[in-house]
DNA sequence: GGGGTATGGTATCGGTTCGATACTAAAAAA
DNA sequence: TTTTTTAGTATCGAACCGATACCATACCCC
């Protein structure tokens, strides 16, 4: 048998090169590259602790100059705002402009993606969805930048009441929806790491 | 809960965005691009029937012309050969070179993502393998592209004998090692397309 | 056969990405 | 206050990458 491991890193990358190909055809109509999808689609997902140049740098594993270009193309275009943080005069904030929201929701850049797993079962996906999860973990672990998970699977994560939940490494309250969003701080809890076979 | 599937494919870039972070920071030593390291990785695994130019293109998704230049540049350095087919003689035939070889066990490309999963249970990555395979399926179903699966899943696939194979496609005979190669007309058994859960 | 078409590969061009370096501004530390 | 660290930007050059054009070989059809 092959080692299988290897198998995986090969899928993963091949999934990858055709999602890029992917991207690459609904950004050409915009005369966006596939990095610009890839960025839109973080900031659509990235919660209010991840939206900055910094965060989806270390999202995409590219450096900060690289990305700072992309940003200000995206800008240019009226895809995104940035706008100044309100605490640190450093930070520069990200979010969707509604030109930016209507061009994912009009390209839908993940709609094959969705096709091409609508067959599949929500289980199967759901314990593939904890295998990768537990590889980009351990990868981060080794590469020193943070694992960028889901808030409500996070360590940090309390839940207060039926809407009101609280961040103890931020401190600070979330809503529900928040919860749902990808954080840079996100350390997941054991229980999502090594889910029962 | 977020839609999974969604999750799912961001888990996949994010995987595939560090592993070309490590291919970047392997490569870099020798001045070669992730795209390079890619390309070798490949040659290693590609069967005899799918060592071409065109079959690379295919496999990275980039065009028949991108991947010329690379391939260039890696004969150049002298990491690969290339040699014309027997009988068609537009076919270009590539394979990595004594240096290519030594070049991969040396730098190992897969080294990290090895450790990283090391703590996986042969089954768990078994059965993530078996997920990612009907997603690529499915994908390069609707993208047009050949599947690039491992020749011993493949239906044209035939066990002869203990060490005799034979690949009703191409109706040549072929070795064990060699049916553990990828091909790029593979068209996988349905059971390594939904395993049981 | 022979002419048209299809296919595999290469060459060249220009636009874009990307890392490296240098730089500014703000925050944190000493 | 001075020094150091951190977030982000600007600039430059190398490389990727797609598009197009082109060549050689193979295949098809009359």
């Amino acid at each position: 048998m092959l080692k299988n491991p290897v198998v995986l890193l090969d899928l993963v990358d091949r999934l990858a090169n055709l999602m890029r190909s992917e991207f690459r055809r609904i950004g050409s109509e915009e005369g966006l590259q596939p990095v610009h999808i890839q960025a839109l689609m973080f900031l659509e997902q990235a919660n209010r602790f991840s939206n900055t140049p910094q965060a989806l740098a270390e999202y995409l594993g590219l450096t900060k100059g690289t990305v700072s270009q992309s940003l200000l193309l995206l800008d240019r275009r009226g895809l995104i705002e940035r706008y100044q943080d309100e605490f640190d005069k450093r930070v520069v904030r990200l979010r969707l402009s509604q030109l930016g929201e209507a061009f994912l929701s009009e390209s839908t850049p993940a709609a094959l993606w969705q096709t091409a797993t609508r067959d599949i079962s929500a289980n199967r996906v759901r314990f593939s969805v904890s295998v990768l999860r537990s590889i980009v973990y351990e990868l981060q672990n080794y590469n020193g930048g943070p694992p960028f998970g889901v808030c409500s699977t996070c360590i940090y994560c309390q839940r207060k009441s039926q809407r009101i939940h609280h961040c103890t490494w931020f401190g600070e309250r979330l809503s529900g929806p928040e919860t749902r969003k990808i954080c840079r701080e996100q350390v997941p809890k054991t229980g999502y790491l090594s889910v029962a076979e």
